[in-house]
DNA sequence: ACCCGCGACTGGTCCGACCAGTAACACCTA
DNA sequence: TAGGTGTTACTGGTCGGACCAGTCGCGGGT
């Protein structure tokens, strides 16, 4: 194992053996070269890994600090490179809502197909919600009535992968309603379109599902899209210990 | 934002855009510094940083690699929960199916849309290589041609998705492969659909693409489902069932 | 008492040199 | 001819020292 590997072994093992608490300043730089008898290059090479890590952050002029909080709680999976990756990429988004298209288009399909009158119960009283809420007050309504049409589908695996691309979302920007809502016409179009990806279910027509729930998840992206070239800032989840965040993620 | 943070995002985009992919070799240390205009020192802190987050793998006197994007999470969905629930029942592979249909469709389309002349190779390569191996050997070529497909689609949701449907078929299902080229006129079927997918990517042609991949897709889980119906067992894989399932279940 | 600027920190970037693995190829030997 | 072997031209790994650029506190001037 190289120099640059075990310097920055010795350092995560410094902070997560406690030796360093979070928020807590590390040493310069040129200290550490010196004390620990390696060059500068060394030792900056191996903070950028603990960086890459998220297990430190360093400011310009004031030095290198031990991330704040290290979650017990938050689960592997949130931490895994792609998430990393994702995050903060907005090109990601719109990767997540093309596949996202596909796979709304086919669960409002099946549902149109397989609805059983328990299913057209729930997601009828879903719509009512959804209708009678103002949209711009939150997304929860949005998400009660996509997740009663994809569990109408009556297929686990659609459901569960839907439910991972939801997160994934959510660590991507905050619930599109809240992004789309303020425009007015974009949320007329969002209202009817969910109207119609209503009305196909229940009439059980599965080719106008499918082509609603697609033509739905592709206005969002579009607009969001749109939005953004028009220099609004599509707003970003702050990643650290965001509450809505924490709560779906810890769910699982 | 600092010259290092906006190198190393940038490197990170070049591989989320598909212009490398996973396993493929970077540029070397030298001939980035010299391409980005920035010190080599720097590019080793970006590359650092990104070594950190397991996108890359570096190898002395090899080079850089782009890790794998997905194995992180490929451990985790095998431990998932869902993996237990699914693993024997029946219904779950045409689930997967059913799932697999749009997506595989949907990477097809964008492959013709997208791929890059470096995909097309790629592409071009593993048909070759499906073509001449006897398909009763194993799955790997075939494999290898899907994989090919989807990552010319440049949509990294897109690969990780599948990538996990592909190690839930591969507990529940020894590769469709072992099960249907047996039947001589289903292999040939299989052949001439996966010709038609590959000239419709490589002639530039999204809509037809789709149909053949989504058409592939569905012949497969058709003939599965008539196998099953004539009392021919489906071969399913005996899961290593003490070791993977026993950690399931303990791992919560 | 307040403000300003200097100076001593901090990290950020660059350069050029050298060490250390790796792989391909030509060459020389058995 | 087959097989080792050396050269060579890459690759990443490490070094030291130089300079730029923020940050902060202390002392001196008003």
């Amino acid at each position: 194992m190289g120099i640059q590997q075990e310097i920055s072994y010795r350092l995560e093992r410094l902070i997560l053996d406690g030796g360093l608490a979070p928020g807590q300043k590390m040493p310069s730089e040129r200290q550490l070269a010196g004390r620990l008898s390696v060059s500068r290059a060394i030792v900056r090479e191996a903070l950028h890994e603990l960086h890459g890590r998220g297990v430190i952050e360093t400011h310009h002029g004031k030095g290198s600090f031990v991330a704040s909080i290290v979650p017990a709680t938050e689960d592997l999976e949130d931490r895994s490179p792609l998430m990393h990756l994702f995050a903060g990429h907005p090109r990601t988004l719109y990767d997540l809502l093309e596949v996202r298209e596909q796979l709304e288009g086919q669960a409002a399909m099946l549902a149109a197909q397989r609805a059983t009158s328990i299913d057209r119960h729930r997601i009828t009283k879903a719509f009512r919600v959804l209708e009678s809420t103002d949209p711009l007050s939150n997304a929860k309504p949005d998400h009660g009535f996509h997740q009663a049409i994809v569990e109408a589908s009556h297929n686990p695996i659609l459901v569960h992968v839907l439910n991972g691309l939801k997160n994934m979302m959510l660590l991507t920007v905050q619930a599109s309603v809240a992004n789309l809502n303020p425009r007015e016409e974009m949320r007329h179009t969002i209202v009817k379109q969910h109207k119609q990806i209503y009305q196909a279910i229940m009439a059980a027509r599965p080719a106008a599902a499918r082509k609603a729930a697609i033509a739905h998840v592709r206005f969002v992206g579009d607009s969001l899209r749109s939005l953004e070239s028009q220099g609004a800032k599509v707003i970003r989840v702050a990643l650290p210990a965001d509450a809505s965040v924490s709560n779906v993620t810890s769910h699982r």
